[in-house]
DNA sequence: CTTGCATTTTACCGAACGGTCAACTAGTAT
DNA sequence: ATACTAGTTGACCGTTCGGTAAAATGCAAG
């Protein structure tokens, strides 16, 4: 591996837990750099800003949530809906296993930084929107397919799939209000049951 | 009105509109103390940390609340499950008239306030707790009594109630994603559609 | 007229903030 | 050998951060 991508990655590695453990205000480039093991001058080699930063923070979380648990919930060899169950399963344990090691339920990165920066970065909150908006196409594709199959009745799939998707950012938001992942154990499974009906 | 309680009551509103537009830690107490037309020193004469003032600004907010949309909403004399309805307009009209006021879709504050401060502070996320669950009780009040007069079937009021909670805050976070409280008109009614089975 | 208390003013603290800059190092291509 | 470039270093910028302390002010009760 390259030493210049390595430090960058170094940077990377040190900012994600921290800004999803804390927030984007409560995180300083200093504090970054020190645990990286890099001066404030490399970092500004590598990092316009710390917004670059931040989004490059959001960009790998985005990959490792779309080659993990995303990717296996929304396998087609399962039903349609059952991989519904299986993402709103996979944030539980996720958050449980934060919470074992971290000892606190830190919640969706995307969530958290929604809520904290969208009204004070347009750039932000338009990088957040396009996760947001990539999840609820698969939510929609989903139903569709459950459409299509039989398994559920018609139904309007681009506002249940929004719905879906608000409700989950709902129930990790409550949770965290709990520090309690459990919540998401016990309100998640009920996502199945919205239903926006399709037009007449 | 006294003079000592007007200059607590000035921080106060100087404080509220920026904690709800911006977030906790980017806002100064240094702006708020200008804003207010209040020297530093004054404010810690009445509030011994920037917690304690977001503290008051927590109630405030809650306090405004409680005596105003969510007591028409949870209006005995509506019928139980327009209550509900009731509700979900406030919270799209009151961010409609936000957005046409400040430009921006600002979301709920305790929402807000949970993602940003939950995990570094208890004692906030304690107070944004206790506001959750009276939200939650209300709303499962409501529910009982729709069940108790026969409108729907019965069900888990205590899940359901708090499944209704989390979807709110949920498309309250999308729309602010999408800076348009719009998204809380389409996918508000669906709230309705939400159950959790009453245990067998 | 004085005592006492609440309030206000002003100056100040050390630390951290995001970001910049010029000098330096090391590896590579010509 | 030289020139160029990517990367690194460490000192530095002005500003703001939350919070403190002492002195000054105003006011009301005795």
């Amino acid at each position: 591996m390259n030493i210049a991508t390595d430090t960058r990655s170094r940077i990377i590695a040190a900012a994600k837990p921290r800004f999803h453990s804390r927030s984007y205000a409560n995180v300083g480039i200093q504090e970054i750099c020190e645990s990286a093991g890099v001066q404030k001058g490399s970092f500004y080699h590598f990092f316009p800003s710390k917004r670059d930063l931040v989004m490059a923070v959001i960009d790998e979380f985005a990959d490792e949530w779309a080659h993990g648990f995303v990717a296996e919930a929304f396998d087609p060899a399962l039903p349609p809906m059952e991989r519904i169950d299986y993402l709103v399963d996979a944030a539980y344990f996720w958050q449980k296993s934060i919470k074992q090691i971290h000892g606190r339920m830190l919640g969706c990165i995307f969530g958290n930084l929604t809520l904290e920066v969208s009204t004070q970065d347009d750039i932000l909150r338009a990088k957040l929107l396009a996760i947001f908006s990539r999840a609820k196409s698969r939510f929609k594709d989903t139903l569709e397919e459950a459409v299509a199959a039989g398994t559920i009745a018609p139904l309007n799939s681009d506002l249940t799939a929004e719905a879906m998707l608000a409700y989950l950012e709902g129930v990790i938001l409550l949770a965290k209000s709990q520090n309690d992942p459990e919540v998401i154990y016990r309100l998640g499974p009920a996502i199945k049951t919205l239903r926006v009906e399709a037009a007449v």
